[in-house]
RNA sequence: GCCGGAGUAGCUCAGUUGGUGAGAGCACGCGUCUCAUAAGCGCGGGGUCGGCGGUUCGAAUCCGCCCUCCGGCACCA
């Protein structure tokens, strides 16, 4: 294979990137360098994906249309992408005409292959519930929560025949074992196979926002089937044949865990339908979180990429993130550790054995190496040794392997000065060969690390292989990724790649970000439409006391409270379980929603809702008051 | 409640298809070099590999049950 076509999944332009997403770009961004390195053509697709309701509330909300939203949107990742050193080759955004052609193509392909039917999405409609419900969820043709006959709801829909493929999907995956990793996530997929399929809606009836269905212009294609199709519309399905054919099929999609079921089921069904070539392989890496927890902006755990990226620059955070996580799995990320790997791995060891070597083929042959005699066994068997597993494990994915193996030789080389003391070999006139060998040993033991660093730091690798007197240009693993003992060197000593971080400024609390620049609350609320007081005093929010509460059985959530609001006595059933005990509740005064309609909630009747700040990810708070009134009080 | 993931040294985690007396980094203690960014190198302490059973000549690794934590889903009026 001469040729790499890599894609990340595309992104939603609802927020700026956090480091999840970043997560994501640069380990696909050291797959790209690394098979450049390899000599492999590569072609390393990112993007945007704009087609969805939430984009179009969005820019609504904020007075511009789809279009300028995205475009605003499109500069925001491009700057945070540059500033982390990707490389991509190609950036789509799904509302490009190459991407409408894609999509147009591969839809009429599949609606001509049989499998995109007319269908009418109908089924029972309760009412109460607002949802679809099942036949099997029914009990005696009634909905069991609301105990009311469901409508019979027709809906026009176009549906893809998914539940075909199940059969050739499981071929795919029994003859393609490789086709996606990591293992575990291919167990769950086929037992998810195993299931059985059913057939998806793939489009959505009056909405402008988004590509017509060729067949039904009325109608157009649902987001997700939509978004699948960048990676094929980008290489020029439907709009340049010739690019098609040359980069297609993708070798690899390196996508989140949450989505594989889209990749690794969805997607190669529509593919087969069309009779086209699938992807080589799907790779679900998993999420980071921030000191454990998930990332989460309201909470103050979304990490900004930006400002991550800029506390060292962006190698030191690439290095952390790839060598740091085993890829695949979860990885966390923390100030602290950032900042302890930092100083361990670049201040310590890599940017100290630079400095201390160059200081001294600087200060005992005036930078100037040429070797001598044979290189140290030793050294030349560890380089040759890790040259070879960064290879393997390079070529799995094990990309923190991959980097580990590179440190072997860091820390060996470190080893090997020990073991050496070229400065005691300096003061004795009769080891002058030997002390020239050694430094070159040492020399080049930092440039085959630094060439096999360079896909993870490209810009430090080539200032480290400038100073001990390498080349970056036109890099080879082939050729440049053995050891060599060759040639004049010329290293240059200049000051520290990475000064040590003495301590720790930044904090690992979670810190909400400040009010001034608050943009998640203050955008959203500022953007929402505003209502009259008249709208307002609709809502008859009123004083109770709870008399009585307890946990709603099998429910994780729900507290059944019984309240006295002046007037009577009712019961309730609030969400809060996670943050609260039931008997801590009795006794309390509490803010409620006095003229809501009742609601079925797990086989209770709630009649109204208890008012708790419900922060996004976290636990709720209940509306309290300093000096409770008594009950039945009206708030407003 | 259902479905996933995790539980290995004080902390953060590695441990391919079960097999040499269980590892790394940080932190800690001791020693040591002086080329270097108070960095490097060496030695050391410290673990019932969540618990209990089972399969096996042999289990951190496979199977069953249980405990705890974290996600997702159902309820979130």
């Amino acid at each position: 294979m001469t040729r790499f076509f890599l894609t990340t999944a595309i992104d939603y332009v609802n927020s700026r990137p956090h480091l999840g997403t970043a997560y994501e770009k640069i380990t696909a961004d050291v797959i790209a360098r690394y098979k450049r390195l390899c000599g492999v053509d590569t072609y390393f697709l990112m993007g945007n994906d704009e087609h969805s309701q939430n984009v179009f509330r969005k820019a609504a909300e904020e007075g511009l249309s789809p279009l300028a939203y995205c475009d605003r949107m499109e500069q925001e990742f491009r700057d945070t992408w540059r500033h982390l050193n990707l490389s991509f080759d190609d950036f789509i955004r799904t509302t490009q005409p190459r991407h409408k052609a894609g999509v147009t193509a591969l839809a009429k392909r599949i609606y001509d292959a049989g499998d995109i039917y007319e269908g009418v999405y109908e089924g029972w409609y309760c009412v109460g519930c607002e949802a679809f419900k099942q036949e099997k969820d029914l009990v005696d043709g009634k909905c069991p929560l609301h105990l009311t006959t469901p409508q019979w709801i027709k809906e026009k829909n176009y549906f893809f025949r998914l539940a075909k493929y199940q059969q050739p999907l499981l071929d795919h995956f029994a003859a393609h074992p490789e086709f996606l990793q990591p293992a575990m996530r291919r167990n769950e997929i086929l037992r998810l196979l195993e299931g059985g399929l059913e057939d998806i809606s793939v489009s959505r009836a009056g909405q402008a926002w988004g590509i017509p269905l060729p067949f039904d212009a009325a109608s157009v294609v649902y987001v997700w089937f939509d978004a699948l199709i960048n990676y094929a519309s980008a290489v020029g399905l439907g709009s340049d044949q010739q690019m098609f054919d040359r980069w297609w099929p993708a070798d690899l999609h390196i996508i989140g865990k949450d989505i594989t079921r889209f990749h690794a089921v969805i997607w190669p069904a529509m593919l087969m339908s069309a009779g086209v070539a699938l992807p080589r392989q799907v790779f679900g890496h998993g999420f980071i979180t921030f000191n454990g927890q998930r990332m989460s902006k309201s909470l103050g755990t979304a990490i900004d990429p930006f400002e991550a990226a800029s506390r060292f620059g962006p190698d030191p955070l690439r290095l952390y993130l790839v060598k740091e996580i085993a890829f695949g799995g979860d990885g966390d990320f923390s100030w602290t550790r950032y900042d302890e790997r930092y100083n361990v791995d670049l201040a310590n060891n890599l940017g100290n054995l630079v400095s201390r070597v160059t200081a001294m083929a600087d200060r005992y042959r005036q930078g100037r190496l040429l070797p001598t005699g044979a290189g140290s066994d030793r050294l030349v068997r560890l380089g040759e040794q890790v040259a070879a597993d960064y290879r393997h494990s390079m070529d799995a994915y094990a990309l923190h392997e991959g980097a580990a193996a590179a440190y072997r030789l860091i820390d060996g080389t470190n080893e090997f000065i020990a073991a050496t003391s070229p400065w005691a070999l300096a003061k004795d006139p009769g080891a002058a060969d030997r002390l020239t060998q050694v430094l070159f040993d040492a020399a080049e033991a930092i440039r085959l690390a630094a060439v096999l660093l360079t896909p993870i730091m490209p810009t430090a690798s080539a200032e480290i292989l400038r100073r001990v007197g390498g080349s970056s240009d036109g890099l080879c693993l082939d050729r440049d990724g053995r050891w060599r003992n060759n040639g004049e060197r010329g290293l240059v000593q200049e000051g520290s790649l990475w000064p040590r971080k003495e301590q720790t400024i930044v904090t690992d609390n979670p810190t909400p970000p400040p009010s001034t620049q608050h943009p998640a609350p203050s955008i959203s609320e500022a953007a929402t439409p505003r209502i009259s007081i008249d709208d307002f005093m609709k809502v008859e929010l009123r004083v109770a006391k709870v008399l009585a509460a307890e946990r709603v059985p099998k429910s994780r959530r729900l507290i059944k409270v019984q309240v006295d609001v002046g007037t009577e006595q009712r019961t309730l059933v609030a969400g809060i379980a996670e943050a609260y005990e039931p008997e801590a509740l009795v006794g309390r005064s509490v803010v409620i929603v006095f003229n809501l309609q009742p609601a079925t909630l797990m086989g209770i009747e709630s009649n109204g809702m208890v008012l708790a700040a419900s922060p996004d990810g976290g636990k709720p708070t209940l509306v309290s008051f300093e000096d409770p009134p008594p009950p039945g009080t009206r708030v407003r």
